[in-house]
DNA sequence: CTCCCGTAAAATGAATGCAATCCGTGCTTG
DNA sequence: CAAGCACGGATTGCATTCATTTTACGGGAG
């Protein structure tokens, strides 16, 4: 019956677009548990419980922690399991060195390849976004945030260049939610680095949005690690 | 017995540096099958086989491809296995377009953090594959070649930019494999690149070094395609 | 002759079972 | 009394097994 659509489907999924795999929704789930913090950095990955909590077997489940391994969120020790990978200072540099070299490219290649649709979207969300900022909405603030850089990433056409920046900056999302509150100074900065950047968007100032995007981010770590420097 | 030396390693093991996973064979076995070609692009991965292959049950075999398909070597179908992935040309005009990114940062950083010894030994590196240049021998040749470039990135200390690297480097192995040939001329023109490479990292020029390593492995790209073109 | 469909064989995805290893508790011993 | 050790429960890693889907093959209709 459903067996010609079904082919004709696989056939046009096959060639290029990868598929979505079976288990998505197992390790988006297992992501969020650890980048919500429901699993602290450091600690056991209880197989079993987690099993029963999203009501699989182990074998799946084994296989998704293989992943994040992969990725780099959890680390696998022998004969001992997997546990949350913790976030030390030094490592966190790194990451946020690649993850702003990374960024950067995308706004010198966004200016570069970016179409007028693109950039007026890109626009309204950033409008959208200010708006919040006004009305101190921290998280509708953040979610616009984000699809903003998503944006150009896409802009800069470069599919293995947005993976890569997605794969890293996964790595530093809890150490985003911890930091979920904002010195108003700095939000304030933020919210003008993100209007420079859309006037360096307009004028397809490739350099610039690569500058700026460094620098937005090198700020962004410091708030992170300030706020990893104090608890609470 | 052996309870207390394995604890102690495990404790100073456990609080950075990743362990070795226990099927580290497994997947590097696969990867070499993918990479030297056993595997054609595109084709189903017989999974019946390599656990035979391999001496291994399935449960490992996929659990490893669960891994390949997150770093991009086989691409994952709902209900239909896995299939080696495709290299088509825009895909690996945008891993180039990443992996020259990384390389040249990579560079730049090296220039500033490296040490005299390691600088030394890059050297060492070079004149021992100028040697090889000059006899013609090209397998030894491309060894130190990766060697050299892998010391780069290793003196760029930063280990998130090396596993980055690594990972995008992989998918192009196979491609690389594929055109061992070389032109004369080209080759001339690699190891001219190399010469000029040393001399910048000796006079620490990381600007000179990043645009430098971004050129050579545009030239590299263009010799791959130009392979990948002819077939034979 | 070509195309389509129905059935069997094979393969995938997930669950269960089993040997080996690790961790926590209580006991022994110097 | 402290330190080391042995034993039992729990957990990991892998092999095996079972339902579901896909794929290959043969027959029949147009």
């Amino acid at each position: 019956m459903q067996t010609h659509p079904a082919l004709q489907d696989a056939a046009t999924i096959l060639p290029f677009p990868g598929a979505r795999t079976l288990h998505a929704d197992l390790l988006s789930g297992l992501r969020d548990l650890v980048n919500q913090g429901d699993l602290a950095p450091g600690a056991r990955v209880p197989e079993r419980a987690l099993c029963e909590r999203f009501g699989v077997s182990r074998t799946p489940l084994r296989e998704v922690l293989k992943v994040l391994a992969a990725e780099g969120l959890v680390e696998l020790l022998p004969n001992r399991g997997a546990r949350i990978a913790t976030l030390g200072d030094d490592h966190l540099f790194h990451l946020f060195e690649v993850i702003g070299l990374l960024e950067a490219e995308g706004g010198r290649l966004a200016c570069a390849r970016i179409t007028p649709d693109a950039v007026a979207e890109i626009q309204g969300l950033h409008y959208r976004m200010y708006a919040h900022f006004l009305r101190h909405e921290l998280p509708e603030y953040f979610a616009l945030n984000q699809q903003i850089h998503a944006a150009i990433l896409t802009a800069a056409a470069n599919p293995v260049l947005s993976s890569s920046f997605a794969s890293l900056a996964g790595r530093i999302t809890r150490a985003r939610y911890m930091s979920n509150r904002m010195h108003p100074a700095r939000w304030q900065q933020a919210m003008d680095e993100h209007e420079a950047m859309l006037a360096l968007l307009l004028q397809r100032d490739g350099e610039g949005l690569a500058a700026l995007l460094r620098q937005h981010l090198a700020n962004k770590r410091d708030i992170i690690i300030e706020a990893m420097a104090t608890p609470g």
